[in-house]
DNA sequence: CTTGAAATGAATTGTCC
DNA sequence: GGACAATTCATTTCAAG
């Protein structure tokens, strides 16, 4: 049975707004175990999930199923080392453009490689870009020569990553 | 045979940069294709791969056993769709601290789930931040009233992300 | 070192409770 | 949602090129 959120308020009995928000998307706590087991490791077996969360293997292949299918997993992917391909300088781009050239300049960095995201952003920049290179002249040179060339921008400004620290998965937390 | 990086100069035969440091990696175009495959679809089976690449199932698994024990390939996991979880809002903060305060600042964002990564960078800001929130008013509330208000932390930017397009992964481009 | 096939063992599906 | 049986598939191993 689905139950559309709008119309529903939140029962006393569902203790965290989390657990609510997951019931009104129709995921609960048990799909909320897979992403984070799934997440850790995308390889385990149905069979070995099974043992160790204590549930039925059945089970387990129809919830994963449906998480697929519901599209909360949007794929099962690999995470690679980007530092032994040779890539060891990271940097967000901050930067300002002229909006008439907003199209042409998306496309400018979709066709450069060094570009790995392109985000629009409120505030001081218009777009946030993130730079992936080989080292530091290489991303001077991508900086420079490539992006700050294209007609339109007007200016550039980089933030060199020294180090970043990812945490743990969304789910697991519990938004206020 | 292991050889050292810095003792050896580019052989003319070989023909791009990206190779040649492959090959100093030990990695060929055969293991850039598996990483390719596999970032893909990380839960497509050997034998699959096997008729889609025309080589040896046999080869095949023990390349995929090389790249995880080399660590190129960090971990299999999924990708999950944050928006289906209630995630509607993210940003990057930029933040000036007082360097004394540098690791308490650092806990105190490990302590708060909204934030999800950390990084230090060269520039205007000492440090950015991103951070995931339900909707704007949770975001506003976690950089006023939980970031803010850190001892140590003397100013704040917020970049809302608009719209984010992230690119094919970096072992498919030609880097300069 | 690479291939292919055969034997093993494990994962997946379907059905019934 | 759980248990089991029937089936399919992945994986390892081994023998030969």
């Amino acid at each position: 049975m689905k139950i559309h959120n709008s119309f529903v308020s939140k029962p006393t009995y569902i203790k965290s707004q989390r657990e609510f928000s997951n019931i009104l998307h129709g995921f609960d706590e048990l799909d909320m175990k897979l992403l984070f087991e799934l997440t850790k490791d995308g390889s385990i077996s149905v069979p070995t999930l099974s043992k160790k969360l204590g549930i039925n293997a059945s089970v387990l292949y129809s919830r994963i199923k449906r998480l697929v299918k519901k599209k909360l997993i949007k794929k099962f992917t690999v995470e690679i080392d980007d530092s032994l391909l040779g890539i060891s300088v990271k940097a967000n781009v901050g930067i300002n453009r002229d909006p008439k050239f907003k199209d042409e300049i998306h496309k400018k960095f979709m066709e450069t490689p060094e570009v790995v995201s392109i985000s629009e952003i409120t505030g001081r920049f218009d777009i946030m870009i993130q730079v992936y290179a080989k080292n530091l002249e290489s991303l001077h040179s991508v900086v420079i020569e490539k992006i700050g060339k294209i007609e339109g921008i007007q200016n550039t400004e980089t933030f060199v990553e020294l180090q970043k620290t990812d945490k743990d998965p969304v789910y697991l937390n519990e938004l206020t």
